[in-house]
Order: structure tokens, then sequence, then C-alpha cells
DNA sequence: TCAAGTACTAACAAAAAAGTAAGTATGAGT
DNA sequence: ACTCATACTTACTTTTTTGTTAGTACTTGA
């Protein structure tokens, strides 16, 4: 028996999917903080001050490789270089809106249970 | 400046509070599982065959800490133990119904795209 | 010639997460 | 005495993720 064939809910799980493709400390962070346009990636570091430039750099790469964003060289010199969300980047940003509802009503309930 | 000072969003974002209380492999596939009912940690395991004995119990533990989960001891010999969702472990469901949705659309363009 | 500016790379280190395997405790039944 | 069943515990290893530091490449302009 191969360790795919008893994966839970299957190879093909949504939760497992998405992970994949969203999961660890920083891809929903830079995937919500291009919600607005493109930015440069000096202006990223700006924005998410406490992410290294190599994670920063690593994960738009792996972002970009799953289609998420776009990076687009303008092929100037100093170099000049921005990313954007794509079509399918965009469709993680309810994901992000139900993480907010979800840890709003779990701190609400906490304070109002314990606090 | 301290670490927590420059924490992108600040430390108190939506975003790292879900990580915190539902990241990593195992919880959300844990928590979905326990939408139907209760269940004892033996049929958990049957439920989701690739996860160890031991990262069950030790996210079933982090997960009832955090008061997504409830364990009851029903003091029988052999032990008797079961484990169901909280009012706040249910919280998280919508968010798997939106990993779900992402997967989906994500999949669905995906194979649009280039399949 | 040399610094400035920007995006990126590479080598390595540390930390966190996950996995493996072998125990422990309990009391009923044999 | 001994096994069975169940829920855990402990010690240890491996793997994965994240972080740190020091580069590289390339032109412009002093």
């Amino acid at each position: 028996m191969s360790q795919k064939d008893k994966l839970a809910f299957g190879p093909r799980c949504p939760i497992r999917t998405t992970l994949e493709l969203v999961g660890g400390k920083w891809k929903l962070l830079i995937l919500h903080t291009l919600r607005g346009g493109s930015y440069r990636l000096s202006e990223l570091n700006k924005l998410i001050p406490d992410i290294s430039e190599k994670m920063l750099i690593q994960e738009l790469k792996v972002l970009a490789d799953h289609d998420l964003v776009v990076r687009k060289n303008h092929g100037e010199v100093p170099p000049r270089v921005d990313y954007r969300l794509t079509e399918k980047g965009s469709l993680a940003l309810p994901l992000v809106a139900s993480m907010k509802e979800f840890a709003d009503a779990y701190t609400a309930m906490h304070h109002a249970a314990q606090g």
C-alpha cells in the first residue's frame, strides 16, 4: 500500500490542496498585501516589515509558479520588477476574509467567556 | 525596536491569529472530521489514516487547550475518551468551506487554462 | 575607478513541525 | 500470572520551514 493510497480524504482533498498553495507563514499575508494593485519587492518588504528579503522572494516565486501572482520585469536599470495578483490569486482573498471572520468571532467568544 | 513592534499587520492580525489556532498540517482536517459529532481517538485515527497516533493526540490537546474541541473521559476501563467540537471549534468549519471553494475554483481554472 | 541602486542568489544555521518506536497505566477476563 | 484493549507518554530522529549573512549582476553618474 503506497503512502498516497491512505491519504485522509484522498489526494485531491481541498484542505490539502489549499495548504499546498497558500499554506505557511507568509503566503496569505503576501497575497493579501497585493490586493490593491502591483507592488515592487521593496514596497512589499516595507508593507510586511518582519519578513526577510529571502523569504519574500522565495514565496513570491512559489506563488508565481502556481500562477497566483505575476512577476513583471520592466527591463530597466537599476532593476524594476513588480508583482500583482492573478485571477487565480484573487481567489484566495475570500479565504483571508473567512480567516478574519473566524479570528474575530473566536476572539470575541474567548473574551466573553474568560476575558 | 522589539520584534513584535514590526509585526506585519500588528500582533492581532487575523491571518496570524488563525494560523496560530488552526495552522499546520492536521488541525483543520481534525476539526472537519469532528463536524458530525463525537469520536473516539481510535475512530479519528481510522477516519484520518495517515496521521500518526502521536500527532493526533498532540493536535487534539492543542485544540482542546484553545477550546476548539472538548475531551470527554468516560472513566471506564479500558479507557473510553471522546472528542467533539466546541462552539468555538465550529467557527472553523466555514473556513474549511472557503478552502474547498478556493481549491475547486483554482483547480477548475487551472485545468481550463492548461489541462 | 568607484559608489549607488535594485532584484536576486547561494551557502549555511537555526528552529519548528512531523514521524517512529517503544514504553506506561488500568482493570476485566482467562 | 498473563493477555487484551485503549488512551496516552517519552525519547529520539528526520524532515521541513524559516532565518542570517554575504555575496552577484548590471548600468548610471560622480
